[in-house]
DNA sequence: ATTTATGCAAACTATTTGCATTGCC
DNA sequence: GGCAATGCAAATAGTTTGCATAAAT
């Protein structure tokens, strides 16, 4: 089964490529209907899905957000903030090596592996207990 | 307020001390209800996540399955098989040098990390394509 | 011409909530 | 007695599917 191109699938990934950060399906659905390019909700969760299989996004466990989408499939690492519960990538270089120590510690076939930091995140960090009763 | 003690939170608590892996909310409702503990879903579902804040246990979210409970807080590292979606406790101890790296790093205020090792589990790397087609 | 993609609505799955009742402290 | 926990059913959220139509090759 060979893809054909398709206007709405060309609309999502462009949309991929150009976020900062990580979208819900719901959320690539609003923007892309907002900015005048209607698209069903459908639609847009069966390209995140074909999308992710050509590896050309990848398709996230959000550790309290249900699922999200990355712009990149390249391994990468990420924080979560406990306090807004946002994702954002963390700084550093991926660390292959640790794939090579961990397939000789279980004898496993290892692909890939990602590493979530959990914590606050600066800007968290410098709000009062007031502004979060706030919503500011 | 919560109490410390309930009959069902008891059977809860007790069930996810003595299971192997990880578990979703339906499991725990239908071990506890099969083996003679009544008990509600709704009631698993509110207990688990009691028991979560009280750091008896932890949700996680699986990389293809929602959400699973952990029988333990205690941050670890987990192998995921791509073929058979099982997630398995890794063999090695926690890196708590990572924490303290990151926090340096992203100027974070980090509390712990997780790693999530994706490959194939040696019990699938044996397995024929037959054998996968034939659900064995 | 054939096959893939889309939109819509209905179906499903997982989880949460309201409320009347039960059971601890 | 008062407050937390439970069960049940209904509600909600997120995602998938069937099917008729449209678009791509």
């Amino acid at each position: 089964m060979i893809r054909k191109q398709s206007k709405q699938r060309d609309l999502v990934l462009n949309y991929m490529k150009q976020i900062h950060g990580h979208v819900s399906a719901e959320e690539v659905y609003d923007a892309l209907n907002q900015s005048g390019n209607p698209i069903s909700l459908a639609t847009v969760y069966r390209n995140l899905d074909i999308l992710s299989q050509m590896n050309e996004i990848k398709k996230i466990a959000h550790p309290v957000n249900g699922y999200v989408y990355d712009k990149t499939a390249e391994p990468h690492y990420h924080l979560h903030c406990v306090k807004c519960n946002q994702l954002f990538d963390a700084p550093n270089t991926y660390v292959r090596k640790l794939d090579i120590a961990m397939k000789a510690q279980s004898g496993w076939e290892i692909h890939s592996h990602s590493i979530l930091f959990e914590g606050v995140c600066p800007t968290c960090a410098n709000k009062t207990d007031e502004q979060y009763r706030n919503g500011n």
